[in-house]
DNA sequence: AATTTACGTCAGCCTTGTTGACTTTCCAAG
DNA sequence: CTTGGAAAGTCAACAAGGCTGACGTAAATT
């Protein structure tokens, strides 16, 4: 495919008329990407709050209630009402830290790791079908946008959350 | 089922841990994506909701309610009242068709239009900074997943609404 | 001993989405 | 001309999921 060479020249692809197609090309693709998990989570008493909870806890089990607030940006009272209901119904277990026992450590339950899986198999064959239609080269340029578009705190979180935490 | 055995080229991109990563990319940058907007939207009595009208009706002026509402994707009660606040307070003018009086045509008024421009203003500066970060290359990269990311009727949307129809 | 931190909870509010039922307007087909 | 149905608007009720503020408790830190 031709395209535009690194030379100073074209810059073609600031214009506002591109910029404007890459909003709408957020607003969209964002559509898309969380409308399989919604059509399962919406058969159940489940939200996408409920699915960004479960996701984070999987990624990074034995994450504090503190740690998923900071990641998800949102307030305690909300993050608790969510957290709540995942515990009472056995997705999600909260184990009060060894060392610190003011911190309740989290957990996905068999059960809970059996929706994460639902969920994001769900979502994964989504970006799985782009990504293999797009390609490797514009998948990576899809990450290098994405992460340049994040606030630095929100990119720390993205590059960096391997370990939960001391 | 088992991973799709790399056929001599590395297909490494379609790993599980490479979809979590763009799952998560796609969270972490719309967040940054919706955040400037979201602040001056704060200080007013509007929403994202508003926002997104505003959007769509600067980009195709004298568009028709259920245009609209099939871009939105949502209920025409939960549009109309937004619509009807945007309306009240001298924002967007709806005027009646012409060839069909049913139909409201939706324009923005100079008012309307100088939102539109703050907004998009703030919006399109970081789409600006993380296009040129990233490069032109990665740009296309960046376009190419979002559209293999949409539904099909959002992707028609997407690419074709230069005139509003008939 | 006093303060700070981590977490939970109650109460109340807002935005933005949903359904369902109903009316008005008006084009177009019979 | 009548009528069916599409387009638009409205009212009511409700839910999810954000928010703030206030308060309580246990545990760690100073």
């Amino acid at each position: 495919m031709a395209e535009t060479p690194p030379s100073g020249e074209s810059l073609l692809f600031l214009t506002d008329e591109q910029l404007r197609k890459g909003i709408e090309a957020m607003f969209f693709a964002y559509r898309g990407f969380t409308a399989d998990p919604d059509r399962i989570l919406e058969t159940m008493d489940y939200g996408r709050a409920h699915h960004r909870a479960i996701h984070f806890i999987h990624r990074s089990p034995g994450t504090t209630v503190s740690n998923l607030l900071a990641i998800l940006g949102v307030t305690k009272q909300s993050l608790n009402r969510v957290l709540r209901t995942l515990i009472e119904d056995g997705l999600v277990e909260a184990r009060v830290g060894r060392r610190d026992k003011r911190e309740r450590h989290l957990h996905l339950t068999p059960k809970g790791a059996e929706l994460e899986r639902e969920l994001s198999d769900a979502q994964r064959a989504r970006m799985r079908a782009a990504f293999r239609a797009a390609g490797p080269q514009a998948v990576s340029g899809f990450r290098t946008v994405l992460e340049a578009m994040m606030d630095p705190e929100q990119r720390k979180q993205y590059q960096g959350l391997k370990e939960a935490g001391p």
